[in-house]
RNA sequence: GCCGAGGUGCUGGAAUUGGCAGACAGACACGGCUUAGAACCGUGUGCUCGAAAGGGCGUGUGGGUUCAACUCCCACCCUCGGCACCA
């Protein structure tokens, strides 16, 4: 008996695997394509972590039971190696990126290739490639050309550990999605991608794609669609600004009679024509400076400060004060809110802090009392609906409290009486008959800032010209090669590293005018690379990928993506980036359909000792050494077994061990049959025990249906339980035995093709002639190309079953019985009255209710 | 606050058209093997009453539906993840 030597065999076939190109598709001529692919990774620092590998093992998994079952599985690997992320590593070690890069690329691809991932490596890209990188550009101009790519002046967030802006996307609560910084707001100019103008098709697509309703929600939130009215707000008190007019938001229409007041935002336009008073100038000026976290999360109390102006009422011709105050932000809607302080509780904290009047203007009724989004309030639990509605309405009034739900309209004038439903559309007809208000739809979501005041990414191919502005790079002079300078770290002052390049490169002419020009020394957002890379995977060796981003016969061939897997952290960056982008190129006829992904599987996450892995707590696990331990095949059959696929689990050495132990249980059950002469204490013989026969075929069958729903967790339990029958048992057959290997195959892709190809020699010939076209090809006959097993659903059935005796609902004893047997009532009811447990239970009562469910279970009621 | 997921032995987890709760593993304990340890093999392990046979209880809490509830309904508590002054 060989001992398993795991570092040995797993060497050995990942060489071979990749010489003999078995995981490599024919990409022209595949049959059944089939796009596996996991999400586009970036080299780490410190290598790839467990986590890192429990992302790519279950998804490899999945496409080596693709490839099985006889697809044309095309399962890429590349690098997202641009941008933020590696650059600050790069800053930190004082190392050129692009040097830094060689270095990553090279120990990422290595680590990659030792857990036994069957890649398609030679479809291989990464995004600081200018082959790549050239289509990058490619696409801004395309957005460029279409309008969808444009400059402009806004307060933007800004990181000041990175000297970047970010999109809003990369803020997660106030703080730098990469650096955990928190961010600042800026007033610049920069560009953007009008992501917006697709919010409504990006919401509506999200019904059609088999997404985790976890992500799917995320966005939904983030596009945060809101149907409300615009509303117009005419200045009074002032000739110099006669006739001006502010544009409030407002999904609350119902409420409009109770405004006592407007709200701008400090970074309103108007806000500098407004402002005269030092107070008002401080506040203004103290505001834009805060932090989005001192601004949103952190402080709750509501600042402000009056201006000298009014505005007249549309509806009531009356006037309001005008207030700034910095709760209200100018992202959101237009700007500008009306205070209803009755109905709205921010509006309440205000008005109460300000000393602002209230004007109640909706009644609270029966109705409406626990509908969303107002929660009743219960003080009282005594009292009826009538009386709580009674009590809310009374607080309302003597302005202890706000009501935000719908009700019954008071005090509105011509509204009064009308239900808050009615009223939002009746009013919205009286405010467009005045001209003063219109139906308007709010988004959250907000147009992609994709400049960076970086060096290491792709530089934005715009040319600006003194004479006719910015035009973009003509596309068959791309790529705008990233020139290598020397002074390439981020200068803080809000220029981009590039503007220190080389005249050379800076400096060009108008492709316009032929004048002379500036270049964009802005690069673009590392997202943006992202957003398309699996468009272009397919194309990588294809004779015209110098010609076009992606070939369109490829194209057509192998995509939309038929699986996507990755983490959940990505639900409204990447995700959303990737839909918006290919949404676009199937606009301008590039692509065929709408969605990159119609199906993604989001995994969990892999925690250790409880707590998320993180540098700062130090526990974050590297595979190598396991790796050396106990193989590849063992970490990666470990790490689909430690909990279902789609929560993560927890990580634990001990763990390991012990897959490391079941391994070594199937290593030795074959050992004695790959001797010449089939050893009689063997489990593998001639032929199999009859009683393994069932065991093997319900193991065929959960396994399949597992891994088919990603429930790798429970695949793997199943196969313990057989082994565990098989060693009690006599043999397998060398055919069965067979079939055990490649159930276990997308687990443990070494140690399953080594024993394979033992037991090949001792297995019939004409049983497997399937084999012979690997051979052709690959010039050697691997377990990975045979075709996954099928099971025989009769064989799979239990021949005897166990029917379960109840009296009152609880077990009082079992009948095994042969299956065809068990579903004759007559029958199995004579032999449970005569179960001990019965007969003592059913001494001195009468059975008033028999149930019986056929096969299964009988119960005698007798109450 | 809102949205999503979840709460089952000592631990990870399994089981849902309602029908044997705790599969499979880890850990621990005892036994075998061994000079010894590791490895390996065997046995046991939800709580509780009982010498045993055999009972009772038990899937976050409290109620409900049902012959039967981890599974369905109502109310609540807790944990994790996401969003959050979105008008």
């Amino acid at each position: 008996m060989s001992i398993y030597d795991h570092r040995a065999i797993e060497q050995k076939w990942q060489k071979k695997w990749r010489t003999a190109g078995i995981y490599q598709p024919n990409l022209s001529s595949a049959r059944k394509p089939f796009y596996n692919l996991m999400m586009f990774p970036y080299p780490s620092a410190e290598g790839l972590h467990v986590g890192n590998v429990y992302a790519f093992t279950g998804a490899d998994v999945y496409g080596r039971f693709q490839r099985m079952q006889g697809k044309d599985v095309f399962q890429p690997i590349g690098l997202d190696g641009f941008g933020i992320h590696s650059e600050n590593y790069s800053i930190k070690i004082g190392k050129h990126p692009a040097q830094q890069a060689k270095i990553s690329e090279k120990r990422f691809y290595k680590q990659l290739s030792e857990i036994g991932n069957g890649f398609s490596w030679d479809q291989r890209l990464e995004t600081y490639d200018p082959d790549y990188y050239r289509w990058t550009q490619w696409i801004f101009v395309q957005m460029f050309k279409r309008g969808l790519a444009y400059r402009k002046k806004a307060s933007v967030n800004w990181c000041p550990s990175c000297k970047t802006v970010l999109a809003d996307e990369q803020v997660e609560g106030g703080v730098c999605e990469r650096c955990k910084t928190p961010t600042e707001r800026r007033a610049t100019e920069q560009w953007f991608f009008k992501i917006t103008e697709y919010a409504d098709r990006l919401l509506a697509n999200i019904e059609k794609i088999d997404w985790p309703e976890k992500i799917k929600t995320a966005q939904r939130n983030w596009i945060g669609r809101s149907e409300g009215a615009e509303i117009d707000w005419e200045i009074v008190g002032s000739k110099r600004l006669k006739g001006r007019r502010v544009t409030t938001f407002t999904t609350r229409l119902d409420t409009i009679f109770g405004a006592t007041f407007l709200v701008l935002s400090p970074e309103h336009p108007i806000v500098g024509d407004l402002i005269s008073g030092s107070e008002a100038h401080n506040y203004v000026q103290r505001a834009l400076l805060k932090t989005e976290q001192q601004r949103k999360v952190g402080e709750k109390e509501k600042t402000g400060v009056p201006t000298a102006y009014e505005v007249r009422h549309p509806l009531t011709g009356k006037c309001i004060p005008i207030w700034i105050a910095d709760f209200v932000l100018m992202e959101y809607g237009t700007g500008a809110i009306v205070g209803v302080p009755a109905h709205d509780q921010r509006d309440f904290d205000f008005a109460i802090e300000h000393k602002l009047s209230i004007k109640q203007v909706v009644l609270c009724n029966p109705q409406n009392l626990y509908k969303k989004p107002w929660k009743a309030f219960d003080v009282n639990k005594r009292l009826t609906d009538e009386e709580k509605c009674w009590e809310i309405n009374k607080e309302v009034r003597e302005g202890k409290m706000a009501y935000e739900g719908y009700g019954t309209l008071v005090s509105s004038e011509d509204f009064d009486g009308l239900s808050s439903e009615e009223a939002i559309g009746k009013i919205l007809l009286a405010l467009e008959k005045k001209r003063l208000g219109r139906k308007r739809v709010s988004y959250h979501l907000r147009d992609w800032l994709i400049s960076r005041q970086r060096y290491w990414g792709p530089p934005i191919p715009m040319i600006h010209c003194d004479e006719c502005g910015w035009q973009a790079v003509p596309e068959e002079e791309l790529p705008v090669i990233l020139p290598n300078v020397d002074d390439w770290q981020p200068t803080g002052d809000g220029r981009s590293p590039l503007e220190k390049a080389p005249k050379s490169w800076l400096y060009t002419k108008c492709p316009e005018c032929g004048g002379e020009a500036k270049r964009e020394t802005d690069v673009s957002d590392t997202f943006l690379d992202s957003s398309w890379y699996f468009l272009r995977y397919p194309s990588t060796r294809s004779a015209r990928s110098g010609q076009v981003p992606f070939d369109p016969e490829l194209t057509k061939k192998w995509l939309p993506v038929n699986a996507y897997i990755g983490g959940a952290e990505h639900a409204v960056l990447h995700l959303l980036y990737s839909r918006f982008v290919t949404m676009a190129l199937h606009d301008w006829e590039y692509l065929d359909f709408e969605e990159p992904f119609p199906f993604l599987f989001s995994h969990g996450l892999i925690i250790k000792d409880g707590v998320k892995m993180s540098k700062s707590r130090g526990n974050i696990v590297i595979p190598d050494d396991y790796i050396k331990k106990f193989g590849s095949d063992a970490l990666r059959t470990y790490l689909m077994f430690l909990g279902p696929y789609d929560r993560g689990g927890d990580f634990r050495d001990t763990g390991i061990a012990g897959m490391y132990r079941f391994l070594m249980r199937v290593w030795r059950l074959y050992q004695a049959s790959s001797d010449q002469r089939l050893d009689k204490k063997s489990k593998v013989g001639e032929k199999t025990d009859k009683r393994l026969v069932g065991p093997l075929h319900r193991t065929i069958k959960k396994v399949t249906n597992d891994l088919s729903k990603f429930r790798f967790n429970t695949a793997i339990a199943a196969m313990m339980e057989f082994l565990n029958v098989w060693e009690e048992r006599e043999r397998l057959s060398a055919k069965d035995a067979m079939i055990f290997l490649r159930l276990l195959a997308p687990f443990s892709p070494h140690m399953t093709e080594e024993l394979w190809q033992k037991i090949q020699r001792k297995a019939s010939p004409k049983s497997y002639a399937t084999g012979q076209v690997s051979v052709k090809r690959h010039g050697y006959r691997s377990i990975h190309l045979e075709p996954w097993p099928e099971f025989d659903e009769s064989l799979a059935a239990f021949e005897k079953v166990e029917i379960v005796v109840q009296v009152n609902g609880k077990l009082r004893g079992r009948i095994a019985i042969a299956a065809h047997e068990a579903t004759k009532k007559a029958k199995v009811l004579a032999l449970a009255q005569k179960q001990p447990g019965v007969v003592r239970f059913l001494a001195d009562v009468k059975v008033r209710k028999t149930i019986w469910v056929a096969g299964k279970l009988v119960n005698f009621v007798t109450f």
